[in-house]
DNA sequence: CATTGCGGTTCAGCATATGAACCGATGTTT
DNA sequence: AAACATCGGTTCATATGCTGAACCGCAATG
């Protein structure tokens, strides 16, 4: 690997669970030199992706990161398009609604609309969304090339609940519901007692750049609801993609299933 | 500069004005060859720091940006942030010195740091602070939009004290004074035999987020200390900015030779 | 159809990253 | 209180991985 990549390694050591890391733990961790871990450190802290705790010496995430972040999200036309749109449906079906974007053969939560409810599906941006347990996944695979789709069932397919589908017939069932219907539907195949409606975003290919998902309780769901949901969704969706890549050109690119 | 260094550097290029940049104008913005820019940027790429718009070939920064960027909040929220810095103001002036932040049209004290000594103000945290009868409601006042200001003008002033400024005018003339410093003053208009100095901690998008107020008993104070006082809170309020943003380089750290 | 600029690649040479051994300080065990 | 274990941090000889001139094919421009 290169210097370069092992120094953002280091940043990749960081965790919710473990924010502050002392040097020797991170050389540990990495697999670096102590010496060599410090050098990607300062060089990191020089630019301020890295900060270090004055008293405890312990580093830390650094501010640099918020700046660059920013500078991201401002520019990225998918977030600024379509978090107004997350919200109309927020507020349209009072549930969660969440953004994701496509990146690296997940899906990257960028985006998050709260429900205005005490009883709400909390979701955080960051979050990495597998594409076979979310509704979310399902309709990203749903609209996406069938060699992608192929390539994503080399791996296996890991549980997340006793709900998780894992045969790949099953899935692909989902998959082709979710193509004829424009949206999908998922009931704790990732985290228990949540359902899900989602619909794929599409990019000036035709082809999914992310998706867009109402999240609810469990509890408050039948099927008349999720269908509305999921109608809600797909017309969110479609307009997002129509201003996402200019609306005249959209309207000649029809939702086919596959 | 070290190749960890260089790479980031690569990062800076990116602004709101020039989101997307090809390869070649990377390499002689950044001063180095095509081939090396190129290297790093993959190497940045593999950790998604940057991505490559797949049509025109042009770099952007990358998603793992923002999951980064996250996480830091996550772990070091506002307050924990701004809390050292607050103690430093306090232990340099001596008095008490509460952090708020604004939330639904008022702002609610988050954290306090109180003086050392024993004739002192106390303040509570959860304490809500009206915006026209504090040091902390006249700074943010100061430093927001005009319409955020007209609309507060909306309601009627209540008194608190009969100090309370309640006359629009007035308060304006206090909030153009503010503007003008940087800081905000203000004595007994929320409790008496209070004085206290304000400034604004301001948000990515250059508005504020909260405030920062050191609180003295009104005798300790003059107007020389007052002034001191200001600075001293006004630098403070910049310092959690810029940490809060990540915006300029300024004051923080250096992690080098001890 | 020559020219310019683009994104991307190659490879010899050498600048730069590496890590074992070290320091002083702090904390833990005996 | 001596012995031991870790901590964060530093040094420097070694060799690894970085550098950049020259190159490619392509697309736009004249």
């Amino acid at each position: 690997m290169s210097t370069v990549g092992k120094a953002i390694s280091l940043l990749e050591l960081f965790t919710l669970k473990e924010p502050e890391i002392g040097l020797s733990d991170i050389a540990r961790k990495s697999g670096l030199d102590k010496a060599t871990a410090r050098r990607l450190l300062v060089a990191l802290s020089e630019h301020r992706l890295i900060e270090q705790e004055p008293l405890s010496r312990r580093y830390r995430l650094g501010a640099g990161l918020s700046r660059l972040a920013r500078m991201r999200d401002a520019h990225l036309p998918f977030v600024r398009l379509a978090a107004p749109i997350a919200r109309e449906l927020a507020q349209e079906t009072g549930e969660t609604v969440h953004l994701s974007e496509f990146s690296a053969g997940a899906l990257l939560t960028v985006h998050v609309e709260l429900s205005a409810r005490a009883n709400r599906v909390s979701v955080d941006v960051g979050q990495i969304l597998p594409l076979h347990g979310t509704a979310s996944g399902i309709a990203f695979l749903a609209f996406s090339r069938p060699q992608s789709v192929e390539a994503h069932f080399g791996k296996p397919l890991t549980a997340f609940t006793a709900h998780t589908m894992t045969s790949r017939e099953t899935v692909m069932q989902a998959v082709r519901l979710a193509a004829s219907r424009g949206y999908s539907r998922s009931a704790q195949g990732y985290e228990e007692g949540v359902h899900s409606v989602a619909a794929p975003i599409l990019g000036s290919d035709g082809f999914p750049v992310g998706t867009l998902a109402v999240a609810s309780p469990l509890s408050r769901i039948d099927d008349e609801t999720a269908e509305r949901q999921g109608l809600a969704a797909r017309e969110a969706g479609r307009r997002i993609s129509a201003e996402l890549t200019g609306e005249q050109w959209h309207a000649s690119v029809p939702l086919q299933p596959r």
